[in-house]
DNA sequence: AGCGTCATGTAATGTGTTACATGATTCG
DNA sequence: CGAATCATGTAACACATTACATGACGCT
């Protein structure tokens, strides 16, 4: 128990995936496999377990179905509590954290967060999203600055995509943010654009 | 033992920074802690087993420093071993895996081979990158166009985030990859441009 | 004398991966 | 009838995180 029980990008998946609907572990495994939300691992031996972890934190229950024939299956959905702690996951602020280490969640936050908890609290994940890159952004352009002159480059392009990488999310969360709050033109067809 | 001595992010870190200098682990703890380099953790739990385990492998040897003093340090460096291992990983394709799990070190693999291969191999490494990702985006898109129309619209951005995300790593490989074999104008200031 | 840094590690814990295991059902 | 799929799990293993632990050195 890490005191937060919703630590894991798979477990915020399997909660997220779970308000959505009532499901059984297999279907979760389906479609993590099927599906790119999360690129979170579909094998057993990973949502099983999580799964179990989440009932004994009291945020899922599991209910039979099917009981009397020969291929039950159990059907989780959120409890109360477990509502309640991914809301509260949901609504804390985006850190620098977040931001910085390689598997972040921040994209399933905010979808999630679209779905429960409304569009203008989408908004702000990714306008916290944002602002945080851009407070860490000086730092990885200074130490692209200071990058030792005589050593190779390939270190210098490794920083210089990080950089612009996180530039273009920057740019990229900004427009969509600024789309929600307008009251989003054109839902579709936007994944045709460029990029730029 | 994984079969594959090198399985982590990290353990490639190490194995790339022995590569260009022998250092200690305290040296790679601060290296980590400061440099944006793989965004590897830096505490002393996640360095000093992985140098374990280097060692115990036979691919990293450590000679210690100042030995009679009372401050002796371990500073390690690649046995003959280590730097075929080395080498024979950063020589693999890169798969699909690579792509899609959060986690990937394509670019430290990148810098890496830039280093210690040599321009050509690094631009290959980006074809790769860019020729993987052009592979798996036609799925993306056909996931985002089969996204239900009667669901809300959260899950429809992630995958566009995804999508666009992958298009722009697509256009950074191939532009670093002419670059590279061009002969790379401009070694800096790059990371001022605008990213389209 | 005390604090920060150098320098090394270990222990507990949580969690993902891989592989294995079981049995029913459906489709050809 | 055999193969794929439905549906559930367990066991061994590897690995990262966190916290703890030790001790010398340098500076004030």
């Amino acid at each position: 128990m890490n005191g937060d029980p919703i630590a894991s990008p798979l477990t915020l998946a399997v909660m997220g995936m779970l308000a959505q609907w009532p499901q059984s572990g297999y279907d979760l495994m389906k479609l993590f496999e099927s599906s790119a939300i999360g690129n979170c691992s579909s094998s057993p031996g990973a949502v099983y377990p999580a799964l179990k972890r989440l009932e004994e934190a009291g945020l899922i229950a599991g209910e039979v179905e099917n009981e009397d024939t020969l291929r039950p299956r159990q059907v989780y959905h959120l409890t109360p509590e477990g509502d309640a702690a991914l809301r509260d996951y949901l609504g804390r602020a985006i850190t620098r954290e977040d931001v910085t280490r390689s598997g972040g969640d921040v994209i399933l936050r905010f979808v999630f967060a679209g779905h429960i908890l409304g569009a203008e609290e989408a908004a702000r994940i990714l306008a916290e999203f944002a602002d945080e890159i851009e407070a860490y952004l000086p730092e990885l352009e200074a130490e692209y600055r200071g990058f030792p002159e005589d050593l190779p480059p390939f270190g210098r392009h490794g920083l210089e995509h990080s950089i612009q990488h996180y530039r273009w999310e920057v740019e990229w969360a900004r427009r969509l943010a600024a789309e929600l709050l307008a009251g989003k033109p054109r839902k579709r067809s936007r994944a045709r654009d460029a990029h730029g």
